[in-house]
DNA sequence: CTGAAAGCGCTAACAT
DNA sequence: ATGTTAGCGCTTTCAG
């Protein structure tokens, strides 16, 4: 009695080259596209696979290549704050599309609480990803470290904490919006609008995005007061809040550079309740150019465009690109360690 | 010259045996927690094995164990619409829990457009996997026909379609809250307290739980207009126009059963607007129960309370034991397979 | 162009 | 209590 289907019930490429009357070569050979076979084999082959309904096993195949094809996406958020962000649904998309189209498949992890620090990182040493995505790290975040020692290629986004030892070459890489040179060009825009007091809502400042755009506000304006500058915490809610604070304590403002879409949207709602125009009384320009809100507003927001789905792209890219040079024994070059910064555009609509 | 580390740099069960001057049955025993070791023995191996640094290689594991200890959770959904629903939020965490708790890693996968199904079939079949959890299916959603021809156990929630064939043994199982018998208390509630016009806002009708809320709502009220039935889609905005509809086609409705809370909220919102006062002219109950919405809301929602969280874990938990079940062989008995269903039960609140 | 043979790193009888 | 021996299903030299 022969085994044509192995325990688990599925048929093994033996069984494939026992019915094809080939071996097993000849079979994993058609199987992974390889050019010496004979059509006539390959035929044959496809055939069995087919009406056996043969697919490898991946662990099998793992085993032997050290690849998995599989790529973890780390996500540093809970869920439910992550997702209401436009933002990122792009920047998913854009990974995922990537991934797929250059044959790797994503896997989602979720940290939700301390404990998944370990759950990730035996999850991610066990030899089932070949690389790590990750997504929305805080400043102090311990999986770049984690991904450096488990020597797992790994990408971020954003860019490496300023204290940081920024000397040791790393394993990992970092992709990143220009956020300084896109908020320089929004404030520039509102000073060559002639407004005179012009202040910022900034990010939750444990974000380096958020640092960053400060950094541009504060290129072009050295010497802006403090109380110009609010912090807010890229949500709606947060953008409200702090344009009602820096109401109170600026009454004279008469423009704001508010670093994200949503919560230039909650400005925009407080600005309308307080009967100041905009942009008449108060210009106002946000940043990311979600169309779904900026297209939206009332008015229309202008705001700093960055293409988060291509950001998306670009991070898949970089790290199967950086895969396969590890797996080509390269020493890693600094060169492209080098962030990898996406440009910014200033998109005008009506709020400046 | 030993070789310390497989070629992929880490090092294997093999150097770990050698190291500790044992065989690698034994470091085996140690890392899979096996009795029969002799303390002294079990203490070098730890040694050495933190010492290396070593973690099994899970492709060679699972290569003969036949098991990953991975799960797969599916969403049906896409990703921006799934989790701004606090309820979906739970369900996952309920999930997430009881999955690591039994020593099993979630991974998610979304299907987002219609080729993702071929991907996710591929993935599934590849044997990275030991089953699967089918979130928010759609009515003819062909991931419990894909689970059953690729023989991986899944669980879905909700329950068969009732087109389907019915009659055919399955390898998944259903796990659901008793939508009916929640909703029909709901609308008891609201007839006892003497209402005369109670309509529904209802959910999207391809899902099974909208379904069957509205079959509780007929079950009491099987004589209820055309007119009283509106159909919304489970979002706060949805629920808000459908409670327009609703006032505008039937001025003198007195009481609504909304199938879920965020919908309800936006019913509520609605009624304020139109200066409806609620409870006194028109009472609302709403289905779930999040406390973020429920007890927010004004005046606070009274609402069917299912505890998606606890949905969640027995999720995860069904899937477990059936994984342990086929593992062992065992002819799947038809009892278990039985859809298992959570009770829900009525919270009052001040709305109804 | 094809097959034989040698492992990848691990677990699981089966001995001892 | 521990070691020996076979594989798990696949890819990959290496001969032919």
């Amino acid at each position: 009695m022969t085994t044509d289907r192995s325990a688990a019930g599925r048929p093994t490429l033996e069984a494939v080259a026992r019915r094809a009357g080939v071996s097993r070569s000849t079979v994993s050979r058609v199987i992974n596209g390889q050019p010496a076979v004979s059509p006539d084999a390959v035929r044959r082959v496809r055939e069995v696979v087919s009406e056996l309904g043969y697919v490898p096993n991946q662990n099998a195949r793992s085993l032997v290549t050290r690849r998995s094809d599989t790529v973890a996406v780390v996500i540093t958020e809970p869920q439910h704050r992550l997702f209401v962000d436009p933002y990122f649904s792009l920047q998913q998309h854009g990974i995922r599309r990537e991934l797929v189209e250059r044959g790797s498949y994503p896997v989602l992890l979720f940290i939700e609480e301390p404990e998944d620090y370990a759950r990730v990182e035996d999850f991610l040493s066990r030899g089932s990803v070949d690389g790590a995505l990750l997504l929305s790290l805080r400043a102090d975040d311990p999986l770049p470290d984690m991904t450096d020692r488990l020597a797992l290629p790994a990408v971020c986004v954003g860019r490496r904490p300023l204290s940081g030892q920024a000397e040791r070459p790393d394993r990992y890489l970092y992709v990143n919006s220009d956020n300084r040179g896109g908020a320089r060009e929004a404030v520039r825009h509102l000073v060559g609008l002639g407004r005179r007091a012009v202040a910022t809502i900034t990010g939750a400042m444990e974000q380096t995005a958020a640092v960053d755009r400060l950094r541009g506000y504060r290129d072009v304006l050295p010497d802006a007061a403090p109380e110009m500058v609010v912090e807010g915490d890229f949500t709606e809610a947060g953008g409200a809040a702090a344009m009602r604070r820096l109401l109170e304590r600026n009454p004279e403002v008469d423009a704001v550079f508010v670093a994200s879409d949503l919560m230039a949207a909650g400005a925009l709602r407080v600005l309308r309740e307080r009967g100041r125009r905009v942009p008449e009384d108060v210009a106002v320009v946000g940043f990311d150019d979600i169309p779904a809100i900026a297209e939206a507003t009332d008015p229309p927001l202008s705001t700093v465009n960055q293409d988060a789905e291509e950001l998306g792209r670009l991070m898949a890219r970089t790290l199967l690109d950086h895969i396969a040079d590890c797996a080509a024994g390269e020493a890693v070059d600094p060169a492209p360690l080098a962030p990898v910064i996406m440009p910014t555009r200033l998109v005008l609509r009506a709020s400046a």
